[in-house]
DNA sequence: GCCGTTTTCGGCCCGACTGTTTTCAGTCG
């Protein structure tokens, strides 16, 4: 089982424990354990053997006990008796907005109530409202909560949800007495994937906001307003939340809606050791004064550290690190000077090479490669051999005209075929400038045997980066099953690089995997697997993706001078090692 | 169940909003 796998188990854990009535500080505990898991550097299986178990945060004893049973048996003795114990289908009546444990608790032992549909059918008909507690309107609530959960789809891409929420932030910065207003929350932070929009605005009298915003003709649903938070269903059954508080306490507003949620319980919990409180309002000294906060960076200088960047707000030691004076400087967008990995019009990308390689020069870079599916991908129209040479006049000839604006270069995203063998021969790879290999088809092959594909293109001598190395497309379809230890162990000692897809839907490597791969010494690209010239733009995600690892300049191999890059290209792999 | 710039035991963030209640519990972020 993977990390991810291992994480769920204990979510789900976590989410029967409440039901069941269990001490709150237990279920958190293994909330806790599931974040930190999925945010590791390294396999649990690797850490298991090493007996470094203990060493991850919020991983005691008896969350090791289960993690080692889980990697020894498959199973865990602990869940299946919880399991035998509450109803599983209780776990889908969590979903439903305004449902907590409590309340899925009371429907389970007071009207008997274990799933979802069995919920509907007793709300439908009535015996929700006569429960202790409840009433009409909780019932029709609870229906609408359903209705929402049928309409919701998954979480959202990054680039989709910013868009929405740019759209939100212009019209609500447009509105009457609205001072300033900024996207918080994961869109803030840049997590990979978004669950619903949150916005902060600053404004003095936030009635006439909140009315004009449940009045909004793109809103469904009305799910709860008041003086400073309003709750909306925007068209798809998407969630947004926009906050207010005024002018001069929008730093505090900004610094809790930004989250994450783990960062905020560390971060009052630092509070409340320096004998202070902070709220989305204030910082409120124990005599009771209030101290107010317009602006985030006074909120960090006050507790005695440096401003933390949203993307690093994940309780996984910025404070400590902020404390310190120790946190990275991360990379900048301006840093980045090469494109390694873009698709031109002759394979399956709509715009010609000098487009592409003009669009480059825009956006301030000093190297592109034409990257073109390999022969195989036929669907994406890819290249043969005696094509490439054609190709290479093209990219002469527009080399010629642009001078020394730009280092083009001809490279090829090459298959990486279901047996693992690569798409062209050997000869053809020597001579392209740059070889990014790729699986594209046959995910779903047993982690032996994908593992095994990918190690092939690792070790062989003319591949130069990984890249989207899992496949996964966001939201929703997991990448290939792969034995991480061995791919990265087999990457460091080839002088192999990973990208960092940059295309929102991929995003691949993932966080943990990038954050791993740094500490192993592998070079890592940022490339954006361009397929039209708009979609350059597209590096700002790998970008944040990268801020998400914690990566300064210098770890990412796109932000090196061009000579140096040229250099490590023309290495062979093993001396690569050295550079 | 985890953890330690007071603690190996006793803590573990804080406020907004809603609904069902006449002062509070549950949920959410």
């Amino acid at each position: 089982m993977n990390n991810e796998q291992i994480a769920q188990i204990f979510d789900r854990i976590a989410n029967l424990m409440e039901i069941k009535g269990e001490v709150i500080y237990k279920t958190l505990a293994y909330r806790k354990a599931a974040e930190n898991i999925r945010a590791l550097p390294g396999s649990l299986n690797a850490f298991h053997q090493q007996e470094k178990l203990m060493e991850i945060p919020g991983v005691g004893k008896a969350i090791a006990e289960k993690i080692a049973e889980i990697i020894t048996t498959g199973k865990l003795g602990f869940l299946e008796r919880l399991e035998a114990e509450v109803p599983v289908g209780l776990l889908d009546v969590l979903e439903v907005s305004d449902v907590g444990p409590r309340k899925a608790a009371l429907f389970w032992k007071q009207a008997g109530i274990t799933s979802l549909a069995e919920l509907e059918e007793a709300a439908k008909v009535g015996r929700i409202r006569a429960l202790p507690g409840m009433g009409e309107k909780s019932e029709s609530r609870i229906l609408a909560g359903i209705e929402a959960l049928k309409r919701r789809g998954h979480r959202l891409n990054l680039d989709i949800a910013r868009e929405i929420a740019e759209n939100w932030l212009a019209w609500i910065r447009a509105q009457k007495g609205v001072e300033r207003a900024e996207m918080a929350g994961s869109l803030r932070r840049w997590k990979t994937t978004i669950g619903d929009i949150d916005i902060v605005a600053a404004v003095e009298q936030p009635a006439e906001l909140m009315a004009a915003l449940t009045a909004h003709p793109d809103v469904q649903r009305v799910q709860g307003t008041g003086e400073n938070k309003t709750s909306l269903e925007l068209p798809g059954g998407i969630n947004m939340q926009v906050w207010t508080q005024p002018p001069e306490r929008f730093g505090t507003l900004l610094q809790f809606v930004s989250g994450s949620k783990d960062h905020n319980v560390a971060l009052r919990g630092l509070a409340q050791k320096q004998g202070v409180s902070l709220s989305e309002r204030c910082i409120t000294r124990a005599d009771g004064q209030e101290l107010l906060f317009s602006n985030e960076e006074d909120i960090y200088r006050f507790l005695g550290l440096d401003w933390i960047p949203p993307e690093l707000r994940e309780d996984r030691g910025e404070i400590k690190a902020s404390a310190e004076h120790v946190l990275p400087h991360l990379i900048d967008i301006k840093d980045i000077k090469a494109e390694l990995h873009s698709h031109t019009n002759w394979s399956d990308g709509i715009n010609t090479i000098e487009e592409m390689a003009r669009g480059a020069i825009s956006r301030g870079w000093k190297i592109f490669a034409a990257s073109d599916h390999s022969g195989g991908l036929g669907i994406a129209g890819g290249l043969q051999p005696e094509r490439l040479r054609e190709r290479a006049k093209e990219i002469a000839q527009v080399q010629a005209k642009l001078g020394d604006e730009i280092t083009l270069l001809g490279g090829s995203e090459v298959e990486i075929r279901a047996d693992g063998t690569l798409d062209y021969d050997d000869e053809t790879l020597a001579w392209l400038d740059v070889v990014v290999a790729s699986l594209h088809t046959s995910l779903r092959q047993p982690r032996e045997v994908v593992t095994g594909r990918l190690l092939n293109a690792i070790r062989h001598p003319h591949v130069d980066i990984i890249g989207h190395a899992s496949g996964r497309l966001l939201p929703n379809r997991e990448g290939a099953d792969l034995d991480w230890d061995l791919v990265l162990d087999e990457a460091r000692k080839s002088g192999v690089a990973f990208e960092i897809n940059a295309n929102p839907s991929r995003l691949d490597l993932d966080e943990a995997h990038v954050r791993q791969a740094v500490e192993m010494g592998i070079p890592i690209f940022i490339n954006t697997d361009a397929h039209t010239v708009d979609q350059l733009d597209t590096i700002i995600y790998g970008v944040s993706l990268a801020w998400r690892a914690w990566l300064p300049a210098d770890a990412v191999c796109s932000t090196w001078e061009p000579d140096r890059l040229l250099t490590w290209l023309k290495t062979s792999k093993p001396d690569r090692l050295h550079i």
